[in-house]
DNA sequence: GAAGGTACCTGACATAGCAAGGTACTGTGC
DNA sequence: GCACAGTACCTTGCTATGTCAGGTACCTTC
């Protein structure tokens, strides 16, 4: 099946992607073609280099990660990012208010949906 | 303390909040006013009515819900929605989409955070 | 020297939540 | 009769951020 939800995974993603970023650079310092792959094989393949260079410049300004170049010998420089101390403090809440999220939605969702819904009481 | 996560949640919660009206109106036929209330207990008290109004106007533009109007003795009528089978097919691809999230997610999450992050392997 | 993989970046666009404000109906108290 | 508070709706800007499409450039291999 093709993946209709495309369109609504790209209004999900919103404000996680960043967290994704940070919390897989606190694993361990990357780059962003690289981090690009990583999201990919966790099963976020609808993430694209234009989502993910534009976060991470941002991340950068915030100054969330720190970053340097390392010249390649199998292409272009690679600018690799590790978060700074308030990247980690900004992790930390980002989870916080992620995991707040999921449990608040969680009671909902896990019902089984009713067949009819019920009528409204007046 | 205070909800300082309150700016980062409005990004997570894109496009979190159709789902969970939908959600909701699966359950039971609502209206704006009510609704609003039912995601504050829920714990979404950053939910303000004018990020509800559009939604779900979207969503009756979209074909997702069906409203009708019924006069209150308590106020303004209210405008009650409920959900089309549109919107419970939308609802279940949505929460697809949502579980998939979650779930590539929490590998990466749940592992506690390195003290110190790896360095990259040349 | 052309090709393809690696690696970076950008600009125009769409989406959707937030803040702030406006309208209007109802019952209550003065 | 009138102001008020609560209920209930809606709209207009603003902002953040993901997507799409495209561009640049390095390096190795053929």
């Amino acid at each position: 099946m093709p993946d209709e939800n495309g369109a609504h995974d790209s209004q999900l993603l919103k404000g996680v992607l960043s967290m994704a970023l940070l919390r897989l650079l606190a694993e361990c310092e990357s780059y962003g073609y690289e981090l690009v792959g990583r999201l990919h094989e966790l099963g976020l393949k609808q993430i694209h280099e234009g989502s993910v260079y534009p976060a991470l410049s941002r991340l950068e300004r915030e100054g969330s990660v720190t970053a340097r170049l390392v010249s390649s010998n199998s292409g272009p420089a690679r600018k690799y990012y590790r978060p700074s101390p308030a990247g980690y403090a900004s992790l930390a809440e980002c989870e916080v208010a992620w995991t707040t999220l999921v449990r608040a939605l969680e009671p909902i969702l896990s019902r089984p949906v009713p067949r009819r819904p019920q009528e409204a009481r007046t």
